[in-house]
DNA sequence: CGCGATTTGTGCACGTCTTCACAAGCGCCT
DNA sequence: AGGCGCTTGTGAAGACGTGCACAAATCGCG
């Protein structure tokens, strides 16, 4: 499931807090989830919690990290080394959740060769040497959308089977290959949509609305965290 | 629906290449979704189509918009700007799609009065003072987890009730504040945890793989764009 | 004016996810 | 040893999202 990094990060988050078991109650509150639903979420990947107690924290970590298969630390090839990539290469999150920046790569002579965090940016064109130093596990995009599928071509043909983009498009790859994006005007959108929404509410309280803003049950917006008590 | 932000930027493409109309088939292919998935989303907004003819692209657009709530340039206030924060500052896809950076500010004295972008980042605590200036509708937090939680209340309590967090951890906000949460580690984890299932599936092709491996009808990870065809 | 090609809008069925509620199991205390 | 409180694991029901398949509607053309 989409919802066990947010577990392994609240166990970790636990684990430093010197929790040794945690209950289903207790790691969904921290993770932000329904305790049925974390409960069954463990289910699935076997039972290691004990009744009348909870899950033990440093054994459901290992069942989580392996499950997720970060058992192994996994190389990550980043392409497109401009303003975001630059913000990618120097974020400390990668190292501590189990990756690992193998290459940093870009198509503009002028960055290639430029030392970022300790790390040589190198051309984008040198990517069948770069894999075959190192197996690349996963491909990060950061290139405007114009060259996106292009890169992406370019990490499928190296064996790349696992592509997180940022640009704001849609790839085409062969099939066995996945793809995630992150799009940030998507997310703003999103919550533009719910500013709008409750605007509409609150400010004409009585007439319905139009079909456009008052939709029947509300537009559903999957994975929202939304609201989440006090 | 989460979708809609997706048909918005196909579209904007298609008006671009010079499209009037569109078939559902053809925006779906360019939104990365089935016809007939998107023919249902857009008849909750009303019916918009031409029978035989399509969407007219113009108008469509004009629809969307108007739902999305981005009729109104909305104003973001981006608070943290480090490493990730100085990349969205910079990042010229949210005047595009319709928002506009209104203010940037920061806890550390050592950035406050620094200029980026023409823009002079200000201490957190003139929040208040930045929200009577002009209505922030949606916040955008980019400053380590430990921080996130302070600022989001913070911003909840100078009457944000939008939030984008890119901290990785979980916010309580009261309830009619929504928070959406971009967290990079996740989605390496969520792309970690298919290559480690390709490689169990072409590795052990026969042994059934342990209960952690393959789960009953395999775990299914929501909102993934995952595999288009070639 | 009528007909066929085309495309929308939607009823329906199916599978998935979510949530409630509770029995079964475990540990602790007496 | 037995009882009690707590917690897990899961069955069942309901809500929800998805996709098929087709009727209704529109346009262009003869
Ligand atoms: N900056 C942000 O905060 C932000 C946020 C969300 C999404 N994005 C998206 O991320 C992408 C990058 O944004 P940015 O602000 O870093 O842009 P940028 O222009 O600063 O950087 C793009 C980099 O990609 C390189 N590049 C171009 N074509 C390439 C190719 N074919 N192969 C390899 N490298 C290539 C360029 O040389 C440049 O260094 C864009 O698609 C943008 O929409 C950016
Ligand atoms: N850098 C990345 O590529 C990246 C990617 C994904 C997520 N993130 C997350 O984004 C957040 C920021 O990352 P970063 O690399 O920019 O970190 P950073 O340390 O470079 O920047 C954090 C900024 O927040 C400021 N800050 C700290 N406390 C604050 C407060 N109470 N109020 C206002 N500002 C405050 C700091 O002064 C600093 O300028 C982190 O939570 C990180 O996990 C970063």
């Amino acid at each position: 499931m989409a919802r066990l990094p947010e577990y392994l990060r609240a166990l970790h988050n636990l684990a430093e807090t010197g929790n040794e078991t945690v209950s289903s109650e207790g790691l969904a509150n921290a993770a932000g989830v329904n305790s049925a639903k974390l409960r069954k979420d463990l289910s699935h990947l076997g039972s290691y919690g004990t009744r009348g107690v909870g899950y033990d924290v440093a054994l459901l970590i290992e069942q989580i990290e392996y499950v997720l298969g970060l058992t192994q630390r996994r190389a990550v090839a980043l392409v497109g080394v401009g303003n975001l990539g630059h913000a990618l290469a120097g974020y400390d999150g990668f190292a501590s959740r189990g990756f690992r920046i193998a290459a940093l790569l870009d198509a503009d002579p002028a960055r290639v060769g430029e030392e970022i965090h300790g790390m040589v940016v190198r051309h984008v064109d040198e990517l069948p040497q770069v894999a075959a130093e190192e197996s690349i596990a996963i491909g990060v995009i950061a290139t405007p959308a114009s060259a996106a599928q292009r890169v992406a071509d370019q990490l499928v043909a190296v064996g790349v089977t696992s592509i997180l983009n940022f640009a704001p498009c849609v790839l085409s790859v062969p099939d066995g290959v996945d793809v995630r994006k992150v799009d940030l005007a998507i997310e703003l959108q999103i919550l533009s949509f719910h500013e709008h929404r409750k605007a509409s509410l609150t400010g004409l309280p009585r007439t319905g609305g139009s079909a456009l803003t008052a939709l029947p049950g509300g537009l559903a917006v999957t994975e929202g965290q939304e609201a989440i008590g006090t």
